[in-house]
DNA sequence: CGAGTTTGACCGGCGC
DNA sequence: GCGCCGGTCAAACTCG
């Protein structure tokens, strides 16, 4: 830290930006999404709208911004890039999260019932201590990762998993729900969170809470799971009634 | 026609 | 101050 005394604008109190929860999410296509796409799914329940794409350096392969398009204050983001070496392996990186239940065009009520104003949603999760903050290593760590996948490609994700594993079904009932979720873990996907904040103010939250309202529901869970995170109880509470009332698990069993 | 994709321009941060 | 780079907007276009 000293030794960098010339300028630093970083430190703290310099992060406009850049400073809200990151989801990385790698999917090897041809796997989950040929099976995917046969269900007449996208890669994931909500609808998305492309507003951008540009082409990263480092990477031959452009990047696809996209935004949650069922929900017009829904500020819930994606991104859709390809690895340098591998092709058929797409980092999909979301950020934000949804404001809204899975529900498909349903009336935004619920985000006018939102407070006037709200900060940044706080999730607490774990920094793979592997901040990449050079490209250097960026493009070691790729090669790394690549070897890695390369390497194990389906008997390494055990370790990396279990954690992810405690978070997504914490209850054995359905198997329907997990199976979709399943398969992408199954096959080969690695969920990494990451969020960079100085201030890391995290409250117990009502986990106990949605467990408990979850617990018979699996539903909430997945949606739950990619928002990990809930901007207020009593609303989140809301969608669960809305979930429970419209209900039509777009799943089905069979 | 509307929703969604395409594509270039625009902008803000950061390094030099 | 300028150029690089990543991220977003918005107009035009496409599809159903
Ligand atoms: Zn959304």
């Amino acid at each position: 830290m000293d030794t960098n005394t010339s300028s630093k604008p970083e430190t703290h109190a310099s992060k406009k930006r850049k400073m809200v929860q990151k989801t990385v999410v790698k999917v090897k296509i041809g796997e989950n999404v040929s099976k995917v796409k046969n269900e007449g799914l996208p890669n994931d329940f909500w609808s998305w709208r492309k507003y951008g794409q540009k082409p990263i350096k480092g990477s031959p392969y452009p990047r696809g911004y996209y935004r949650c398009s069922t929900c017009k204050g829904c500020s819930a983001k994606k991104q859709v890039e390809r690895c340098r070496t591998d092709s058929s392996m797409l980092i999909i990186t979301y950020t934000s999260s949804h404001n809204h239940p899975v529900s498909d065009h349903v009336p935004c009520s619920i985000n006018l019932v939102q407070q006037p104003k709200q900060p940044e949603i706080q999730t607490i999760e774990y920094v793979p201590s592997s901040p990449t903050p050079k490209e250097e290593d960026q493009e070691k760590k790729q090669e790394k990762e690549n070897h890695n996948e390369s390497t194990m490609t389906s008997d390494h994700n055990g370790t990396n998993e279990e954690k992810f594993h405690y978070l997504q079904s914490p209850t054995p009932c359905n198997e329907e729900i997990i199976d979709q979720d399943g398969i992408f873990k199954l096959n080969n996907q690695e969920k990494t969170h990451e969020e960079m904040d100085p201030l890391l103010e995290i409250e117990p939250m009502c986990y106990s809470q949605i467990k408990n309202l979850s617990a018979p529901k699996l539903e909430e869970l997945d949606f739950f799971d990619e928002l990990e995170e809930l901007p207020m109880s009593s609303s989140f509470q809301h969608y669960t009634n809305i979930s429970f009332s419209n209900e039509h698990i777009p799943i089905v069993p069979s």
